[in-house]
DNA sequence: GTCTATAAGAGGATAGAC
DNA sequence: GTCTATCCTCTTATAGAC
């Protein structure tokens, strides 16, 4: 059975956006992939932004929850490190989905509109959270740089060939984060 | 005196592409900026491609420097220091340059064709290097990581409102760089 | 060196038959 | 739900006058 077509649309999707980029991708090779034409796409998403948003929005969706969840916790080392590792987690389940928005961030955000803004929102908040109460600029900076070192999860597909386990790169990331946070 | 067109064409393509992004950035786009026709940018530069040859070629030839001299140096604590603050350097300097591929990879990856491949080439080797000789998993996952914190130079624009120093910048970004490099 | 005019094609999106 | 056919717009790029 392949009863969900609109399921298979997204899934095709995720793999051309996140390989070719959004605006690299025409819908015509989306369709030619699915086994349908370009017209028939429209029945299922009324237009090539909405394709994106459903693609997009479960990982905004995650980053939101694991935002909610921090500002509502005190900033002691065991609580960042409980976060960075939540956040991990739902980076590396979302992967080939955020590789979608690091082939093409400029694609994306021309396309996104409001629904980008809601991520770079809730990306502030976090990296706010994680720098700590009332931060200095050098920490402001290293907490952007913790977050830049879990988006190695993302990179580590073009410079390592071999897989690496889940749970290797998962701890490996988490130290090596939390080694870029501390002074 | 405004006496090279061609050199102001560069600089309006930079600004442009680095914001809006490669591919959603038109050569009608860049004339009306500089205040010429279409047509008038290709007595300058045959194609967009070469254009944007043109613009990322200095950023290539300084990275391809830093791992040059890298390769011919022992991996000892204190080169690496000195490989990473080099780096950090070319990515200072390049600022905004850099920001053009990190707008839109995948409009770059689908122009520049092999010059895109140099890159990863280099990339990949300079990332080899400060992995170490014969290198674990982990290191190589390390030396990915600390890579992506230099990285952090080019969101901290996105993050952080105020301006920071350059020099603060470098100084901190360097020592979490090391941070995320060591176990 | 810069212009006007135009070619040649691809893209997203819609209308309406089946 | 899927199709064919078509619209409209925008793109890169070229030809040739000045």
């Amino acid at each position: 059975m392949d009863g969900d077509t609109r399921e298979t649309i997204r899934e095709v999707a995720i793999d051309l956006f996140s390989t070719r980029g959004f605006d690299q991708t025409s819908l015509r090779e989306i369709a030619e992939r699915v086994g349908l034409t370009k017209a028939s796409l429209y029945y299922h998403y009324p237009s090539k932004q909405a394709l994106l948003t459903a693609i997009v929005s479960p990982l905004l969706d995650g980053w939101r929850a694991v935002t909610d969840e921090a500002e509502g916790m005190a900033h002691t080392p065991d609580n960042v490190r409980h976060v960075l590792t939540t956040l991990l987690d739902v980076m590396v389940v979302n992967r080939p989905l955020a590789s979608v928005l690091l082939r093409d961030p400029a694609g994306v955000v021309a396309a996104a509109g409001p629904l980008w803004q809601d991520m770079i929102d809730v990306a502030t908040r976090l990296t706010n959270w994680v720098a700590g109460p009332e931060p200095t600029v050098a920490q402001r900076l290293r907490a952007i740089a913790a977050m830049e070192v879990l988006r190695a999860a993302y990179s580590s597909i073009t410079y390592l060939r071999e897989e690496v386990a889940d749970a290797e790169m998962r701890e490996v990331l988490l130290d090596s984060a939390l080694g870029a946070l501390r002074r």
